[in-house]
DNA sequence: TATTATCAATTGGTCAGGCCAATTTTTGGC
DNA sequence: GCCAAAAATTGGCCTGACCAATTGATAATA
């Protein structure tokens, strides 16, 4: 028996393609109105499917966009629960740190990372820690590219110590660099001078990581990062504070 | 015709349940490896499928989590295509950490947290911090009561600490302790002896704050960490591993 | 030759129906 | 009433198919 003609989607989406964003539109609202408040279950997919007219695989897109969204929490063979609004939105709508607070607190954690990567790097993640100072080198001053391959260069330091927290804490403080005043700033204190002087504490810090030296690795990070407060601090417009 | 007799999925996920979770997790990794770089086109479903040794749907769940968090792009027709600036989002889907990266990653941060607490600590916060410590002594073991009172103990050491950044980092830490196979193992590990010896350890780094002492702070709260990761490793069943 | 119109291949969009595993609910026995 | 076993429910994932939009190659044309 051959495959029926094909039912045309009872849910009238007007917004072209990507039905699942309509479906979880639709269920959003009604979370927000009340119909299925927090702790409630929803109808299970099938009946979702039925009622809005579309096959399963489509609600379960909808119901998978609701859920890395937060909204909804999927146990398997239980059901689809409201959940009640938790630590993410209280992240997002927490104030960024500043930009001393965010080096001073990459100073604590990727210093203790780069003690860390120096026993436990592989050969393909000190590699790829080389490619990263590579690609800074090949600008000679700051730009969005450079900034890239920095974040890049610290980033894999941190999955070199083996501990996934750490890798979170650092991408997390790399994030918060995307707060308002810094952008420009960052473009404000990048002389030639100070991003060679840069680039070369990467290559210390890299130097000790590759000969396994750990104490190295981290005092190496720790003056990069003061060094950074202090390259920082000097480019700062008294009269703003943090 | 019967249906296959249901290929094994290739993709060895160990975090159970959630297989659109670690196809989605592999692509982000290669998106941040730089195997696909920003503006550039993913292999089509059909062949990230056959390459995972999973079904398309799944790939295609996958792929729209990549697109709620706004790293990728899909464009009906043409082919998935990596975003400019997904920076940002990267971050919410990454795996969470295991109790031990944890524990360690806080024994880093904490440590320090409570090293500048012992300096900038306030009155106010000081009296928080002895509340939060009553409120553990309350109960004779631990419980859910007792765990709320333990994070705000450090959450309120952490915004001693006069450093936003640490607020944040620390906030993240105790989040991702909403991990899967942690809560249950949480009540598994608490008798009345090691609650009490928890206990105890939380009072010596509240002294040494209030009296401004810094590295007797430090000091304390390394021990701590330590001591919660070997009470935790204690209480860990062997064949599982994080 | 350069340009344009057409067609075929590719790719995402969606549907249908199926089996499995985990969970929940019901049922049956004590 | 209480507890264990069976049945129903529910999400998890798979296979295979057809449609629609895009894209690139090909042929027709100026």
């Amino acid at each position: 028996m051959k495959t029926m003609p094909l039912a045309q989607p009872a849910v009238h989406h007007t917004d072209n393609r990507r039905l699942y964003r309509h479906i979880a539109e639709q269920l959003m609202h009604r979370i927000r109105n009340g119909d299925y408040p927090p702790g409630a279950r929803l109808p299970a997919e099938r009946d979702l499917a039925v009622e809005f007219g579309v096959s399963r695989p489509s609600v379960r897109e909808a119901l998978i966009a609701l859920e890395v969204e937060g909204v909804v929490e999927v146990r398997g063979g239980a059901g689809v629960f409201v959940l009640q609004e938790h630590s993410v939105r209280i992240a997002a709508l927490a104030p960024l740190p500043g930009p001393f607070d965010l080096i001073r607190a990459r100073w604590i954690v990727e210093s203790e990372s780069a003690f860390l990567a120096a026993t436990h790097a592989s050969p393909e993640q000190l590699a790829s820690m080389k490619q990263a100072l590579a690609d800074m080198r090949a600008s000679p001053s700051q730009n969005a590219a450079t900034l890239e391959a920095d974040q890049r260069f610290h980033l894999h330091i941190a999955e070199a110590s083996a501990n996934s927290a750490l890798v979170m804490l650092t991408r997390q403080l790399w994030d918060a660099r995307r707060g308002p005043l810094y952008l420009q700033l960052e473009s404000h204190f990048s002389n030639k001078e100070t991003w060679r002087e840069a680039v070369d504490e990467h290559a210390e810090i890299l130097d000790a990581i590759a000969t396994r030296d750990g104490r190295a690795a981290r005092a190496a990070m720790r003056r990069h990062m003061k060094n950074a407060e202090l390259r920082f601090a000097s480019s700062w417009r008294p009269g703003e504070a943090p």
